[in-house]
DNA sequence: TGAGATACCTTGACAGGCGAGGTATCTCGT
DNA sequence: ACGAGATACCTCGCCTGTCAAGGTATCTCA
């Protein structure tokens, strides 16, 4: 079983802030953290993830910067601003309503 | 408060089928069910509506036929087809399986 | 040496939502 | 009689997020 992104469409940068609050972190270990806690039943595809990031980095929700590994392949690590943490906030609380919302008009009465 | 149709972009037709389940019906109605169901916190766009009517019939989930009122404005009614029936059973499966993934990739650990 | 993992990136096509515009009928107050 | 507002339908074209497809570079291990 696989869900299709486009169910999920409007809420990939609230999953990815919700990454970030654990800490900085970086593209492909968030992807596999993604990938993880959905039991692999969803999975972002690196095209959606790195646009996001362009995405929320521009609208100033995240910050970045190039990690100094001196062996491996470089990773650009991203950290939230605190106006990405409000912006988490209330995506979560847009959610829930979302949620309750698609429950009202989608099961039975 | 309202509620972004972006957020809930994939779940126009579901919600368009479930008031459909209820029997035969028309866009204008439809429409105000879902603002009513909503309390008024969200609201299909009529171009949004229409589109998906067009969209729904292709797929062969419903059909319609115009009506033969004698007077007021002509509407258009629908009606589920045995197809869009397993659709819908389908999709609200889908959703529930997105709500816990969102849940699980949203809320608190 | 080469496959596979790690790690990043961009381009262009596609699909759904919807703003803006349109049509036609009926009702009700002035 | 006339205009506003409700009822009821429709289409065109823009915008935005997703993603297939393509690319780069490094490291490990057989």
């Amino acid at each position: 079983m696989s869900l299709s992104s486009d169910l999920l469409r409007g809420y990939t940068d609230t999953i990815i802030l919700r990454r970030l609050a654990e800490g900085e972190s970086y593209g492909y270990r968030i992807n596999r953290e993604i990938t993880a806690l959905s039991g692999g039943a969803f999975e972002l595809k690196e095209a959606t993830l790195y646009t996001a990031f362009r995405r929320l980095e521009n609208a100033g929700w995240i910050c970045s910067r190039w990690g100094d590994e001196e062996s491996g392949a470089r990773r650009r690590y991203y950290r939230m601003t605190p106006e990405g943490e409000e912006k988490l906030k209330k995506d979560c609380g847009t959610w829930r309503e979302t949620r309750e919302l698609l429950n009202r008009l989608l099961m039975e009465e």
